[in-house]
DNA sequence: AATGAATGAGTTTTCATTCAT
DNA sequence: AATGAATGAAAACTCATTCAT
């Protein structure tokens, strides 16, 4: 079940059956999903959901950590680099956390939606993951870059938003694109990561440097 | 099934209904529970739900109308008052969004959660309510404020993020608090409405009029 | 589960289920028979039986407590009477018993046969059913003729193999039929009780009065 | 599948996968116990238990074959030496029957209990198996001592109850000991047997010498 | 208004067995 | 000789819903 099996067998029985997971997870949910379905769907017998992953909640366990996995490299790795202007490489972090959400929002739909509140063994092995393999470094971040916040500006608080304002924009995006029409394609997210970092660096009320000063 | 059954039925059986369904979707999701257990956690017999509701869905259905009419008035409210300057009605947004969803995140979880990408039903049910009641007046407001946004800054892509902050934050709190220890009691929330309105009118490198200028 | 539901229930759903459970419990043991066989026999839904007793194994569970309860119907009852001479009151024993038992040898099938001796919950259950059922009674008749036996004799080894040899012929009934091609009629059973008095009180070496003491 | 396997492959795989079945049918039940638990227990690759004996059944059967033989050796051995008094061999025949059992009862208790009434193939298996390697030298047996009974006691009804009764001691020892909380520890066996000599022989109205007439 | 019985299709998981390697 | 993959059937149980009372 670790990321090593999906790497050893690609367009093999294992892989099929977690893309097929991943698809009908994302679209109907977790508990609405039967094995049968994803069989059926992966191309596999029914029985041989339980012979890779030995139940169905396994096969999620492997989804959630394949994405707790993308969001680590993407979200850690464009936050690297400590040495350049941090407008460039909060630009660079929305656009790439863009690009890898868009491309996987299937896989974290099925993250964030299959929260499993009371079910403490999903629960805590999300959370776990996250634990283990997010926290360490996104604190040190903060530590790196506190002195740069303005005072009052309560990271633990603040922080959390820049991901999920992207996280929040793909849960909402099929309701989005339903209530008002406006497709999702690449021009839509083009200008979306600039539009972000603008937001997260100088707000709303950002001037240009010409009037700067003035109305407020 | 409308809003007023809410109101008309205050304590009895269709209440109670759903109030459990509430409880019991928001912990586990839709799917995975059992008309049997809302009736068990309501106190009425099983078939009372269908007798009621007509069918589960429909109960689903009339969570989603609660919710999505907690929404408009609170986040419409909140908006009103174009006299006001801005700042003071932003921060007047998050305390009350974030009041609401705080009181009623069970609500708020299950609506965001069940999404039901596949099930045009309840899809469409869902859009249909946003777009006939959150969406004229939503429109409405950025028109007038558009003048206040920085040139360049496009409404329909910064804007969805406001209300998305408090929301992402209330998806992730059950995960939140268990991975980094912290406890989301009153102080919490106290400062958590101005952290927001700051982060959201003057960005993560405002800076007080004293230091203003430098390092940027 | 009591046996209330039984009485109360003749014919109905719930007592047809318990006799499709005892005919093919008995022929093919528990653990080889499915629900669904039970139900088709019974001629209910098969959603029915876990409607009714909750489970398979309650189902189980409430064959015992119907043989134990007649258990000690008929034994406890056939040793009463400490008035009568010991001789009569054991033929009588085995007269009841094995004509109890005959009636009702699938009953005691399954109470012998499904041992269960690694499912603590069950065989604690049966252990129960007879620590509090029977052993108050039974220890106490021990007591009461314990100056009866000659001395040497241990009543905790032998006193169990009374109703042992009745039980003991049930159980092998059906291969001795098929070894011997004995049928097992009335005939048959007319002498039997007879012949487990006459060895149990008086052993394989009795002699008539006339040749007593000869040959040992 | 003949008993030479057995002592052919000693520690081999095909035995350690009959002594694991021996362990896990006497103590879940045949029907219960799958081939995969045997293969574990057993530590061999699960098509192998199909690749030795062709079928679970026929693992069984392997167990049947095991347990007659062994009965044969034992009883037909003791009940030998017609020179000696009946006595001393009925005392040993106990002394012998019940130390093998003692030692066998796991393979006695699945003998016993998997009766399979209703499965014809399994039932001739095992009635074939008494027939053609016990019945012959047991009704020769009888048929020597038959002058020793005295009148009226019909061997077939009296004579199977000898063999029975420490059977039957061993199907009911997991539920006498925890019903009564004895220990069945060496001392216990130490005087069953002479228990069981005493009252196959002389009943439980035995007396002697000294108070022979007495009391009856 | 409210209930207990009943249904048939559904669920996940396990089964003994087969087979290519 | 031995294995891991694979299969189709079956396991027990739960599902949302219906209906007569």
């Amino acid at each position: 079940m670790s990321d090593d099996d999906i790497t050893l067998d690609p367009g093999g029985p294992r892989q099929r059956i977690l893309d097929a997971a991943i698809d009908l997870f994302s679209a109907q949910g977790y508990a609405a999903t039967g094995v049968r379905e994803i069989a059926r769907t992966a191309g596999v017998n029914q029985a041989m959901i339980n012979y890779y992953y030995g139940s169905k909640v396994n096969v999620l366990k492997a989804i959630f950590e394949r994405s707790i996995g993308l969001y680590g490299q993407t979200v850690l790795g464009s936050l690297a680099g400590d040495g350049e202007p941090l407008e460039a490489r909060m630009r660079r972090f929305f656009g790439e956390t863009i690009a890898m959400m868009r491309r996987h929002h299937k896989l974290f739909r099925i993250t964030w939606s299959e929260l499993h509140y009371d079910t403490p063994e999903i629960a805590e092995f999300k959370a776990g993951l996250i634990r283990e393999r997010l926290l360490p470094a996104l604190l040190a971040f903060v530590e790196r870059h506190r002195h740069l916040l303005p005072a009052g500006l309560r990271p633990e608080q603040v922080m959390p938003m820049l991901p999920g304002m992207v996280a929040w924009h793909f849960i909402v995006a099929p309701v989005y694109t339903r209530v008002i029409g406006v497709e999702l394609d690449d021009a839509f997210y083009e200008t979306f990561a600039d539009q972000l970092t603008r937001l997260t660096l100088h707000g709303l009320l950002a001037r240009s440097a010409a009037d700067q000063g003035e109305e407020r």
